[in-house]
DNA sequence: ATAACAAACTAACATACGTTAGCGACAAAT
DNA sequence: ATTTGTCGCTAACGTATGTTAGTTTGTTAT
């Protein structure tokens, strides 16, 4: 018989989360099924319900896992006394560095979200709404210290958020540049902006 | 018997077409089902084979038409003679327009391609290749006159497209501002930057 | 060694889905 | 008025899916 392997201080709960993400991600949630799961995990699709309750478990334990983490480094880089478009910055570096380095549950999270249900979904929902909104109000206290050119806060969010996900053409790409070129590289155009400085 | 209202010069496969591009957008395609799609045609499900040949069908003809829009429009714009930073901006407010416009087209076209299946998937992605190594081509040009800033024109291209598919959360935002300043804001933040010029 | 528990298996169910076949109703052309 | 072709309907098929029940195997603790 065909045990789950898991190393030290895993569960197999666990193991089956992060192989249900790279599936997920590959395939979408609706499309990658529970057999296809079981084969990727090394087990027949019947012994997954051991150690999960339903398919809708293991998205809701990706989605809110990613957005529990969010919501805590925004409440960090809130209280510390640094100026606002450092804020900013920090914000979006932690966003690069969780795409690149938690590619599939961000991915995940960001795109299958949808496919929750209720209370999970209007839940989820929330969460992501008053995540944005805090981002803005940085922006905003940015921009009232003139320390940020005076634009749409809640468009400059959305550009950044969306923006960051496009990390993900760079995962599957060939010819990739290193990490951090491509951290570098992302924050200097999106506050940088494209025409050079005078 | 509730036949498919056609306006004139519509046919009814278009109205098909139409209405799969809401449901794939809301749904995704999946979990679109053929017979959410006939409920929403006002028609039984097997009806609409008298229109179509299959349910991938419907999905071709969405991202194809899509992705041709693009194709031609990079042909045109490349044909100018003005300098190479216009022409950024030129193709930057283009997908805002058709994002704004086409709303639900562009949004299937971009997050539900991967359910094509060959041959129109790798001649899909094939496309999709080239179309961003022409915009890359086109800022790499700029970069070397002196109009861009020299920064790494692949990372540059993949963060205006993705934030530019940003603006689905405009659509469903409560408080919309124009379309206009939606643009014109995406501009200024992709464009000029987040700092203020000195 | 044996009891007790965890975790795998086989078999099967109910449901949902894409699609086909065949028939009847309406519209347009003769 | 009759023919012809378009378009919609009902019924059904085959397959895939999430999940449950019941059983067997392997591991751990006494």
């Amino acid at each position: 018989m065909a045990r789950i392997k898991t190393d030290n201080n895993v569960s197999r709960k666990e193991v089956i989360v992060a192989k249900a993400a790279i599936l997920f991600r590959e395939k979408g949630f609706k499309a990658a099924s529970m057999r296809d799961l079981a084969e990727s995990v090394g087990v027949e699709a019947a012994s997954l319900y051991n150690h999960i309750k339903s398919k809708t478990e293991l998205l809701h334990e990706l989605c809110f896992g990613v957005a529990n983490r969010f919501m805590q480094r925004i409440e960090e880089v809130e209280q510390e006394k640094i100026p606002a478009a450092e804020k900013v910055e920090k914000l979006l570096r932690f966003h690069i560095n969780e795409m690149v380095h938690h590619y599939e549950e961000v991915y995940v999270s960001d795109r299958e979200w949808k496919h929750l249900s209720d209370p999970y979904l209007s839940n989820f929902q929330n969460q992501r709404r008053i995540y944005r909104k805090r981002f803005a109000a940085i922006i905003e206290t940015g921009i009232r210290a003139n320390e940020i050119e005076p634009i749409d806060a809640p468009t400059a969010v959305l550009i950044f958020l969306h923006a960051i996900s496009g990390i993900e053409s760079w995962h599957r790409s060939k010819q990739k540049i290193s990490a951090e070129a491509l951290e570098n590289n992302m924050i200097t155009i999106l506050v940088d902006g494209l025409y050079p400085r005078k």
